[in-house]
DNA sequence: CCGGGCATCCAAACCGCTTTGGATTTCGCC
DNA sequence: GGCGAAATCCAAAGCGGTTTGGATGCCCGG
């Protein structure tokens, strides 16, 4: 348990060939159990753990997950990458698989992609964030770079493998819901539509105001980059405005917060006077649990997405020539206190 | 700009030894300027780029940084943490390091640090969170793995590098405005006060106080994870008290929203019927800036501190004998729209 | 008693790079 | 013209594992 010995000293140590001590560590079979056992206790005794370069080097394999981070801040600064790199983290070190995180210059970003495959820094790496015109999918596929996409690239559904939640459907889903308590006028604030989930959400809110022969008002539809102040800014102006809606639909918990926060400061009561319903990502650091959550909401949990996903890529990586798989969450749409029958005027 | 070849098939394509392209690549100075360019374009030609676990393993150096994170919701889920190795990142990538983030179970983090050094999994790690009962620095020193502390170690200021902001100093200037305002209830709603940095935020706000002959009222001092509920539960008990605080002090933007969110659901106004005044750590997410910020705050970039984090590491690892070094930030104290002037009864 | 089969174990090659310790050539200078 | 220094380049030895292709010994049936 200290010095650090090598494979060499330890099988002198034991008598053994560096061959049979690999073989016994490793769970090959052609070693009798006996020394097996002589085997591990002295790797302990001497706390041996293999040189993971030389292992690496020797194996082929770099026993890493890459995740490529555009220094943008449309990207990077998301506590939902945040989370969503918990979830993997937990399933990679549970396999034995580092996570490597490389933060880079927007525009070099396909130049990392490329040199995690050419100097073999990782044996598989995770989309994020997959936009509407992408291609780092190709990109990936011609560098024979095993990936899984968290999210889905428009027209690539087929030969890529994915995870992503139902977006289309919650925000259906939480339309409808505002239909039912009576409202007609919704504001969407919707995170920067050059993104696939943003797109979805959309076509969600739009699918379900038309089946009731509605259409979108759109001085109520925004898109931007999820902050909070986005959220309270819109909310505010569209509130002072001469048709002012009674519900909000949001993309995101903290945008909702802002909303809310609009909401009170223009002496309104939220989930009566106005009501919201948020995408939940089940951030830790933003809980909306409890008996009845602060917000209504379609929630999923993004952590839970990371371990997937790492799962799936982890499985492509150990059956190289299988089909592409994904997986499609559906959010729960939770009832909260946001939410309320639209007011008569 | 293909394949991926070797420095073999390289050397082999060039008529020169592995040696002579190994070095003209790496910038020594024994080999001609003519045959240099040759290699470098051939190089290029060929798409030659080396082996990492193959450097990895000739050299001894892994050319990556360590980030061990228990997967307590206690620090990871934290977005700070996030911003912080956003910063680092940035550092790591521009000097041709990589990041490498361990998730790992609570009771597991003292082996993921071993691992880390009998496996020369990297060259060196960063300490995140220190506590009060802080002791891994002691593990890391004893396995010869350079580190570097975001924070302070309380007792080990001296012998180990850190970067920290004047948290007691941003608190104590903090209490004075208030104090200045004329308010004399003042809250605080710390984070974890295991954590050192919220032990000191905490003396900050004492030391300003008894500086003016007052005390804290224990009914109005609170501890625990920075979250929004915190900070709207903890501020809706207060306000509804027999004696309500006329002003709060924030450990962090985001129970600071929620205590501006129990401010309007009281029906009272930010910054006239009570004042608040939040640590901002600069998420990018929650933008506090504009000509006049939402919050009144103490402000400290924590994505620069880990750029300096990565700084202190990096110098570390290249000059290994050098003494420990250290940084100091101080926060900024910045005027925004959530205090004023104690409201007269 | 002998040869095949099985269980064990080992020497050596290999992974792809860096680096040591020369070897060879070139060049300036006395 | 000869000689040492400087400039170039190279073969080979690592780095620390894994893996191939046998050896070796033992047991068993014929």
């Amino acid at each position: 348990m200290s010095k650090g010995v090598n494979l060499k000293e330890l099988s002198q140590r034991l008598n053994l060939s560096q061959t049979t001590v690999s073989r016994a560590l490793n769970g090959y079979p052609e070693v009798s159990a006996e020394t097996r056992k002589r085997v591990a206790e002295m790797a302990d005794k001497l706390g041996y753990a293999p040189n993971s370069q030389a292992r690496r080097l020797a194996t082929g394999r770099s026993m890493a997950i890459g995740h490529v981070i555009p220094r943008s801040i449309h990207e990077m600064m998301n506590p939902i990458f945040l989370e969503f790199i918990a979830g993997a983290g937990e399933t990679y070190s549970q396999h034995g698989y580092d996570m490597i995180i490389s933060v880079v210059e927007d525009d070099r970003e396909e130049d990392a992609y490329r040199q995690i495959a050419s100097r073999k820094k990782a044996d598989g790496v995770i989309i994020h964030g997959p936009a509407q015109d992408e291609h780092r999918h190709l990109l990936l596929k011609e560098l024979n770079l095993p990936f899984v996409v968290h999210g889905r690239i428009p027209g690539a559904e087929k030969e890529t493998s994915w995870i992503d939640m139902n977006n289309r459907r919650a925000f259906e889903r939480a339309t409808n819901l505002l239909l039912d308590l009576g409202h007609t006028r919704i504001a969407l604030l919707n995170g920067l539509e050059n993104m696939d989930f943003a797109r979805r959400r959309r076509r969600g809110f739009e699918d379900a105001l038309s089946a009731r022969n509605l259409t979108p008002d759109a001085a109520l539809v925004r898109s931007a980059d999820m902050t909070e102040p986005y959220g309270c800014d819109s909310a505010m102006e569209m509130l002072n405005s001469d048709n002012p809606p009674t519900a909000f639909l949001v993309s995101s918990m903290i945008s909702a917060i802002g909303v809310a926060r609009a909401i009170g400061q223009c002496g309104l009561k939220t989930g009566k006077d106005v009501s919201i319903i948020t995408h939940d990502d089940a951030l830790s650091f933003l809980p909306n649990s409890g008996e009845v959550p602060i917000f209504t909401c379609t929630r999923s949990s993004v952590r839970y997405a990371g371990e997937k996903a790492a799962d799936l890529l982890l499985n492509m990586i150990a059956t190289p020539g299988a089909k592409p798989t994904s997986l499609h969450l559906d959010a729960e749409l939770i009832l909260g206190q946001s939410t309320g029958p639209a007011p008569t005027r």
